[in-house]
DNA sequence: CCGGATGTTCACCT
DNA sequence: GAGGTGAACATCCG
């Protein structure tokens, strides 16, 4: 589920525990603790602090603690959600079923005079690490510059789309909306991310921002116009033409043949 | 029953 | 070095 709008729907929602003192980490599955992090020693680090900030880079999701404490890094891998005082951040599933079950919780924080922030994550493919190295993420795909775009591709032999998803070069750019932009940008996902003209390069810029722009506002990755013919005879909205199913940097690819080009 | 799914990391090839 | 592939994680769905 969470690309980058749904991260970002996450942040706005972490905002609420922002001023808020934490009481004690709850980090029942070691498994979800990455980089070496233990129970004992994210509580040590956290307990007692106030969450001061929640910021977003791309996928991950950032809790700061005060100048001189610990930023907390939470990615939420393809099945994570979060969790507020009992509320989730979303609602609107594509296709998962809308079971819950407090045994998917793998981490959480209590806050001084009550509630909570949870994640919830039945995959486990998320998981939580302490100052986060926010320098390998490239820039998001939110805000990316042109510049910052052209660097991100630049003199490449990889397939396009394999490029905007690689997260060190530009970060949030998920499986879902890399189809949906691209089928936007009418840009084939295979061609080589160096072979884009300047004004090719301009369009693509363009179709980025906008584009997760209107699938944050639409309310998740799940929401393009591209989804509901992500499927077996699948046509281009556009023009009615089948849709292309296949492989591309490693991840089920759909594109127009026609228009994609 | 089988295959695939919105992500990341890593080992192992070519 | 640059890419590509498959595995691992655990659950649900068609």
């Amino acid at each position: 589920m969470p690309e980058l709008a749904e991260v970002e729907v996450y942040r706005r929602l972490a905002e609420q525990v922002v001023g808020r003192v934490v009481s004690e980490v709850v980090a029942p599955d070691s498994w979800y603790l990455k980089r070496g992090l233990t129970a004992a020693v994210a509580k040590a680090a956290v307990e007692g602090r106030p969450v001061t900030g929640a910021r977003r880079t791309g996928k991950l999701l950032l809790l700061d603690t005060g100048s001189d404490g610990p930023v907390l890094g939470l990615r939420f891998g393809m099945s994570g959600r979060l969790l507020v005082d009992g509320t989730a951040g979303l609602t609107d599933l594509s296709h998962a079923s809308n079971r819950e079950l407090e045994a998917w919780d793998r981490f959480a924080l209590v806050f001084e005079g009550g509630g909570d922030l949870r994640m919830r994550d039945p995959r486990r493919l998320g998981g939580v690490e302490l100052d986060p190295e926010e320098a390998r993420l490239g820039p998001d795909a939110l805000t990316v510059t042109p510049s910052g775009l052209a660097r991100a591709l630049a003199a490449s032999a990889a397939p396009l789309k394999a490029r905007l998803m690689d997260q060190a070069r530009l970060a949030g750019v998920g499986n879902l909306a890399a189809d949906e932009l691209l089928w936007r940008a009418g840009l084939d996902p295979a061609r080589p991310a160096g072979s884009l003209s300047p004004a090719e390069l301009r369009r693509l810029h363009r179709y980025v921002r906008t584009t997760l722009a209107d699938l944050l506002a639409k309310g998740g990755s799940h929401t393009g116009e591209l989804m509901d013919e992500r499927r077996p005879g699948g046509i281009c909205p556009k023009d009615g033409t089948a849709l292309l199913r296949r492989t591309v940097g490693g991840r089920t690819t759909f594109s127009c043949p026609r228009h994609q080009v």
